[in-house]
DNA sequence: CCTCAACCTGAGTTCAGTTCAGTTTGGTTC
DNA sequence: GAACCAAACTGAACTGAACTCAGGTTGAGG
C-alpha cells in the first residue's frame, strides 16, 4: 500500500486550476472528446505547461479518479461511524453518497465512465502508481460497503447472503445513477437517493 | 425510428469476422488500448481494407453496441412473453440477462464502458446514424423493464413506486455486474445471478 | 539585488487513425 | 470463354492531437 503524496503546492502552482478545468471538461463533453489544449486554454497557460503538473492527459484523468475515489472512501467513513443500528447506518451510507456538489457529480461520472482503465497497467511511472492507487481504493471503498453487511449479518439486522457479491451490488446500484444523471434533468437527486436509499433497505435487510 | 438496415453480406465479406475480432480485442484489451490494424492483422487483411466495412474504429464500435442492445432487447421480450405472473416474469427477465455466452459477455462489457459514447452527437452520418439507433434503444430496453414494473404494480403485486426510477434502478443494478465479471473469476455467474434475481425481487415487490 | 527552482513557451516529433488513387478478384452476362 | 463490373482490397501519403525538446521567464527567499 504505497500511498501518493500529493506534490505540496507551490505559491503559483495551477495544478488545482488544472483539474478544476479538466473535470468540467470531461465531465461535460467526455474524455476522448475533450482536448488536451482545450483545458490549457480554459486555465490560461500554453499546452506545454501542462506537463510540468502532469505526465500526460491520462495521468491527469487517474488523478481526478483517485481522489474522487478518497473522497467517496472519506464520506463513507465520516457518515458511518456514528451509526450503532446497522440499517440506520446503511441508510446514512446511501445519503452521504448522494450528498454532493454539481462538481462532484461530475467527479462521479468520470470516474464510472474510466473504471475500465484501472485494470490493464500503464507504461510511464506515474500514470502506473495513481492507476495502482485508484485500483486499491476501489478495494477498499468495496470493503467498506461489505464490511457495513458483514456487521449487519452478525448483528442479526440482515439475513445472511454472500456479503461480498451483495456488498458489490449494493455499490454497484448506487454509482449506477451517474451514468444518467444530470442536474439539469426531470428528476432531482433527493428522489434518486430516497428511492435507492429504500431500495437498498429491502435488499439488504429483508 | 428510424431503423439501421444490416448491410447483406455478399459471399466473401469479412464484417462478421472483423465484428467477432473487434469484440475481442475491445472486450479483453480496451477500445482506446487496441489499434485499429490489430484488428486488421487478425482478420487477415490490411488497415485500409476496414474501411471498406466500417467508416471508422469509432462506427465499428457504436455498431457492436447497438448490436448488442437489440440483442438484450430480443432476449428480454422472448423470457418474458410467457409469464403471467409478475414476478415470475422479473424473475424470468433477470436470468435472461445473465444466460449470456463468453462472447456475449465481452459485448456486454464493451457496451457498459462506452456508454457515455451515445451522449454527444457524431460528426459522419454513419457513426452518427448507429448512435442515434443504440440511444433508442437503451430506452426501448429501459422502457421494457418500467413497463414490466408498471404492470406488476396495476396488478398489485408491487408496491406503488416511481416505476421509471426504479426500472433504470434494476436495470443499473443488473448491468453494473458487467464492469468487474470475469469468467476466469472467482464467482460462477449462476451464482451472480441468483443472488442478484433475489435482490431485484425484494427491491421491486416488498 | 541575486539566485535558483518552479514555471512556462514555440518549434518540432510521433503515431494511430484516416484518406487517396488506384489494383485485384470472382461472380454474371452475352 | 471473353468482357464486364461491383465488391474487396492495397501501399503510400496525410492529419491532427498528444507529447518531447531545448531552452527562456518569473518571483520568493536569501
Amino acid at each position: 500500500m504505497t500511498r501518493i503524496v500529493e506534490p505540496e503546492a507551490g505559491p503559483r502552482s495551477k495544478r488545482a486550476a488544472i483539474l478544476t478545468a479538466a473535470v468540467d471538461c470531461f465531465g461535460e463533453a467526455g474524455f476522448d472528446a475533450t482536448k488536451w489544449s482545450t483545458v490549457a486554454e480554459r486555465v490560461g497557460i500554453g499546452q506545454t505547461a501542462l506537463y510540468h503538473y502532469f505526465e500526460s492527459k491520462t495521468h491527469c484523468l487517474l488523478t481526478i479518479m483517485r481522489l474522487e475515489l478518497e473522497r467517496s472512501h472519506d464520506r463513507f467513513v465520516e457518515a458511518t461511524k456514528g451509526a450503532e443500528d446497522p440499517v440506520e447506518a446503511l441508510r446514512a451510507a446511501v445519503r452521504a453518497a448522494y450528498d454532493v456538489s454539481p462538481q462532484e457529480v461530475l467527479q462521479m461520472r468520470i470516474l464510472q465512465n474510466h473504471m475500465d482503465l484501472l485494470s490493464g497497467t500503464r507504461r510511464s511511472k506515474r500514470e502506473e502508481a495513481e492507476r495502482v492507487a485508484a485500483r486499491q481504493l476501489v478495494q477498499v471503498v468495496e470493503r467498506d460497503w461489505t464490511n457495513l453487511l458483514v456487521k449487519g449479518m452478525s448483528q442479526g439486522a440482515f439475513p445472511l447472503r454472500d456479503a461480498q457479491l451483495l456488498g458489490s451490488s449494493v455499490l454497484g446500484l448506487i454509482v449506477s445513477v451517474w451514468r444518467w444523471y444530470r442536474p439539469s434533468g426531470p428528476t432531482p437527486l433527493a428522489e434518486i437517493s430516497e428511492l435507492i436509499e429504500g431500495a437498498c433497505v429491502r435488499m439488504v435487510a429483508t
